[in-house]
DNA sequence: CTGTTAGCGCATTCAT
DNA sequence: ATGAATGCGCTAACAG
């Protein structure tokens, strides 16, 4: 049996709705109580339950975050952002790794519900008609940090993916690239995948550049689908001098099969990456790539989360984060690199 | 407000002894009554509350977890394992990352303790006294993975450094190399620096080779100090042929730094790892690393934890988990690296 | 300034 | 088989 209030309010010689002013520092009390409660709680080693202030109080100052995967440069960054800013704030959080299995988000869902959390952060891959159904129903406020949802308004804190991979296309082509291979994630992935697939299909037509689609070809952001992907362009036959993959992991994946099939980044091909996890940075080139802010929108997505929170208000809005190339070393000028011609 | 036990009961008209039980699945009622009592909570879309049955049952089925870092390979694998094994035994488990801050870490402690978490699982470093102390007065059961207290009998799961370094040392000098290079973890880290700079030079002794502290360096374990090392080692100015770093994250770094120096690894220099993360997977060229059963590790941290809990007994009943080198493509025989000689 | 009391949502006796 | 009542530890009125 552990000790409790009660057990400090006979200690002290008081009553257990002093020794809760005191410890919550509400006014209405005397100086010399508050020693004595202190010294009395002191002594007991008295911690306060906080299950049983949840019940009483209505928030249990905890929030849950989903994540498809938690092992990854991508989402551990993002956790680490979340864990960080909720502590400070006072919150703790509750990890679920959904392993972008629906049953297993759902199941994740109700288990947070009955803890009482008082937010969820929701970072999983697309929303399910159940699941949609599931968060429209929680009474928290919940927001979607590196997603979002197409059909239900959740806010959201996300980096503008159309826009970045068309930056990204741009940029090669200012590096003088003109055949540009292009890997992306799932096709049918409409929040990550398409929409940097339309960017880099835009920036290449309006730059008057053709699209070759032998040279486009889907991963699923892993590593192996990266070195995956390098193999079925180079077994297209088609010439290119650079490729842009859509996460750092499968970028990575590319300069490990470059590296295998005796192919030198940058000399012979120019890799772009995207993310800027710390696989590019320990990348062999260090990587060049477009950097997500991952931890500053883990801390965005919780400071919007306890906005929404204490004004009670749905109020809808959204954070674009802000993406960024950051050179490294595997683009160089096409007039340096020789490209990979059949 | 949400809709609690009470407005079930009444929407089926039995009470909440009765509901309590069905939704329980205790013995006591009729399966006319658990029908009605069903379809009620179908309509009403009843949730338990899991905070108020904390309250009466003293179980919040929570465990709580303390890392050093979230984002890393290391952690994150190791956080999978847990969170894989807690869900599939009804647990939900908080994170706190104390970023190896002492202060962090017992505030963590303190809050884990008021959200009477059924039990704690401490991936930390080192035990401060302030900690020990802390985690000693802690009523509920606690286990220790991939560390330990040396001071403190918490039951552990962890590979044993020593002689895991010992065979990382043994396998490279069978495969020729006499020149190693060690870099270390903090030297003052007793658990998972001290153990495997010991394995390393009894290994050495062990063949009859001397060892050189100029060829002695340190880190801290992460990717910057890795080539920190490297540039430490080669401005010692003493020959050798071979590297071996504690951790994959230090062994990416020396590649890395190799790479800048236009040092061939494996050719010029071999590099053994030690955790077997991603990381390793993904470096150039893929890394032979001393293997962390990781995810396992996870997974028996918990169900220790559970069992201990179940038990009630402090049962102090350490797991070893295995290691094992897995080889891959940064270290040859002596014969085929030349090694680096002034 | 301080004590008394009434719940928070639920599991659990103890009656019936 | 079922209901009424008690209390888990705490906060928040409401009295003094």
């Amino acid at each position: 049996m552990s000790i409790t209030i009660k057990d400090v309010a006979k200690h002290a010689g008081v009553s257990i709705a002093t020794v809760s002013r005191i410890v919550n520092n509400q006014p209405g009390f005397g100086k010399k109580t508050k020693e004595k409660v202190l010294k009395s709680i002191e002594e007991l080693g008295y911690t306060p339950n906080a299950i049983a202030r949840g019940l009483v109080g209505r928030e249990t100052r905890t929030i849950g975050v989903l994540l498809p995967k938690v092992s990854g440069l991508f989402a551990s960054k993002l956790l680490e952002g979340i864990e960080t800013t909720a502590r400070k704030e006072g919150y703790s959080v509750f990890v679920c790794h959904t392993d972008s299995k629906e049953d297993r988000s759902i199941q994740d869902l109700q288990v947070l519900k009955e803890k009482q959390v008082d937010g969820m952060i929701y970072a999983s891959d697309q929303l399910s008609l159940a699941q949609g159904q599931l968060l429209e129903a929680m009474t928290c406020p919940i927001v979607f940090v590196s997603t979002q949802s197409l059909t239900h308004p959740f806010p959201y804190v996300k980096v503008d993916d159309y826009q970045a991979a068309y930056d990204g296309t741009s940029y090669l082509l200012t590096k003088g690239h003109e055949q540009i291979a292009f890997i992306g994630g799932e096709q049918d992935d409409l929040i990550a995948g398409k929409p940097r697939d339309k960017g880099f299909r835009q920036a290449m037509k309006d730059h008057g550049m053709p699209i070759n689609e032998a040279l486009m070809v889907y991963g699923d952001f892993r590593f192996q689908s990266g070195k995956k992907g390098l193999r079925q362009l180079l077994a297209a036959k088609t010439p290119f001098s650079a490729v842009f993959a859509s996460s750092d992991e499968m970028a990575v994946g590319v300069l490990s099969e470059a590296y295998d099939k005796g192919i030198s980044v940058p000399k012979d091909l120019a890799v772009l990456g995207y993310d800027n996890t710390m696989a590019a940075e320990m990348a062999i080139p260090p990587l060049t790539t477009i950097a997500q802010p991952l931890d500053d929108m883990g801390k965005q997505a919780v400071t919007l989360l306890l906005t929404i929170r204490e004004n009670r208000g749905k109020a809808i809005s959204n954070i674009e984060a802000e993406h960024e190339i950051v050179e490294r070393k595997t683009v160089l000028l096409r007039k340096n690199t020789k490209g990979l011609f059949y």
